[in-house]
DNA sequence: GACCCTTTGAAGAGG
DNA sequence: CCTCTTCAAAGGGTC
């Protein structure tokens, strides 16, 4: 039940049409968090569609989940299963697709109406693990508690956007490559990459990422980025400030020299 | 153990 | 409207 629920959700945004120009242009789409005009929470019928889905990566069968919902952190958001992200399957409808291992359909407790819900690993504790048996309760005060309740809700996180569905396929085909493992010379790397991608190639994951946010803004109607603001803690402001002399990002260094940020490339950082 | 680094894009905040 | 900030992922490095 609960799953026909969510594979609706999703059936309804695979059938979702696409902004006029999508596929054409890879800009960012125009805003989709339009919360004024957001449907009803209605439930879409239900679709044999997910009944084709498979997961090229097998998750461990739905038999122990509530034994592992139990005992194992929450996993942060894989996508390995829904998008499929091999070569040549980009830019497709997500034919193996699994409802299991699928982020936005890996619903859990975060989710209102299911409470006994699969694990998302969208909603993730603010440490990143899972909270531990509860000792005695009784030693805590009602306020303690309470707080200590609100800093521990799950966090939902943030719908990756183009350049992270990007990043997240071809990461360790850059590792392979380069036989690197550090993450920001990687990142480097794929910044690189994307820019060099053509219009179309850029354009599947736009319109992944579009399809990402849909179906998370159907998930969670009342979410907002802004929920998960001021959940890092900063050691200093000091170090992001770019100095003079460093022309820092491609994309600052656009924004210094007033170039487009989304079509001109920065040449001093190329 | 938590944050930094590094990338782009989306979204929120503030002027 | 424009600019700035934050956070999404990732994992070695740093504190």
């Amino acid at each position: 039940m609960y799953k026909d629920t969510v594979y609706s959700a999703f059936n309804l945004l695979m059938h979702y049409p696409p902004p006029s120009g999508a596929g054409q242009h890879p800009q960012p789409q125009p805003p989709l968090h339009n919360k004024a005009s957001q449907p009803a929470h209605s439930v879409p019928q239900l679709s044999p569609l997910y009944e084709h889905f498979s997961s090229p990566h097998p998750t461990p069968a739905p038999a122990d989940i509530s034994q592992k919902q139990v005992h194992r952190p929450l996993q942060t958001p894989d996508l390995s299963g829904f998008y499929s992200l091999t070569s040549g399957s980009m830019g497709q409808l997500p034919h193996t697709v699994s409802w299991f291992t699928h982020p936005s359909l890996m619903l859990g407790s975060g989710v209102p109406g299911h409470p006994a819900a699969i694990p998302h690993p969208a909603i993730v504790p603010p440490s990143g693990k899972q909270e531990l048996q509860p000792y005695d309760r009784s030693l805590k005060t009602q306020a303690e508690s309470k707080v200590e309740k609100e800093a521990k809700k799950p966090t939902i996180k943030k719908p990756l956007n183009a350049f992270m569905l990007y990043m997240k396929e071809m990461r360790a085909k850059v590792i392979a490559e380069c036989t690197l493992k550090e993450s920001a010379a990687i990142n480097q790397i794929l910044g690189r990459r994307w820019h060099a991608l053509s219009r179309e190639e850029q354009a599947k994951y736009y319109e992944l990422a579009r399809k990402e946010r849909q179906l998370h803004m159907q998930l969670y109607p009342g979410w907002s980025a802004r929920d998960n603001y001021g959940k890092k803690k900063r050691r200093s402001r000091e170090k992001h400030q770019e100095s003079n002399t460093d022309p820092g990002s491609p994309k600052k260094c656009r924004a210094r020299f007033g170039l487009n940020q989304q079509t001109d490339w920065c040449g001093p950082c190329r």
